[in-house]
DNA sequence: ATAATCCTTCCATTAAGTGGTAGGTCAAGA
DNA sequence: TCTTGACCTACCACTTAATGGAAGGATTAT
């Protein structure tokens, strides 16, 4: 299979799957004489783990490893769990801190009377 | 004030104070014959406003909207109010999307052994 | 043969800075 | 007065994870 097809197959655009072969994230399985990319089922299954994984919102450097524990079939899945512990972590915090933006963002919104006046409580709150 | 102090005053560093000048965000009120930057109470309080709207996430595009709006004293309310929504709904959206992700990931990851053996749930859903 | 569609590499751009370098400036102390 | 150290300048590269576009080669269909 060429990158379109694998693309197509995977649910990536084209120039994703060139950009993950550029950083050697995943490797076309073969090249043809002419140079075009060949992906067999192998790859594509690796191409839709990263897209899983990345739908997950792990970094790149994380889908490495994770790809990396994919592929070794004596993995312990206790390295599994640690990177996504970790994940889980900094997700966690994201959220809070995105509540904490949230709540004070609405108190403020609420407070301001949007018309056509320039008394405005939002401004006031950052200056 | 040379940029090395306003940065001080506004708690940014000094680096942020010259890239904020470079794309014309907060300009420095004046330059010295040398090329200095000098920056009076106006211009820190600008970068004051910056940082506090930066805190919330405002993006560079939207500071520069509302640090327009802070300099016009006949600005409407309404207009910095519709600005702080669209970022509220915007922050509501990512914490949606972190909350999908967290209750999914801890899915996982409970269900996960973390020992010595292969079997891994995270791995086989990523698969 | 030719046109359409695919593919290739390479370069630029995105957001919001951060890091480093080479060199100019300024204030204080010897 | 000279020098040392701290400050400043501009400029370039790097970060993340792609995405857009250009110039040109390969393949497929008509």
């Amino acid at each position: 299979m060429n990158i379109g097809e694998a693309a197509d197959q995977a649910g990536l655009p084209t120039k994703t799957v060139r950009y993950y072969a550029d950083i050697g994230l995943v490797l076309p399985s073969s090249r043809t004489q002419t140079g075009y990319r060949n992906y067999d089922i192998s790859s594509i299954k690796k191409l839709i783990f990263v897209k899983r994984a990345r739908s997950f919102d792990f970094s790149i450097k994380e889908c490495r490893e994770l790809l990396g524990l994919y592929e070794e079939k004596n993995r312990s899945s206790s390295d599994v769990r640690k990177i996504a512990i970790h994940h889980l972590e900094e997700i966690k915090r994201k959220e809070e801190d995105l509540k904490k933006l949230r709540i004070e963002l609405d108190h403020l919104v609420n407070a301001c009377a949007g018309d056509d006046r320039p008394d405005c409580p939002i401004i006031d709150y950052l200056s």
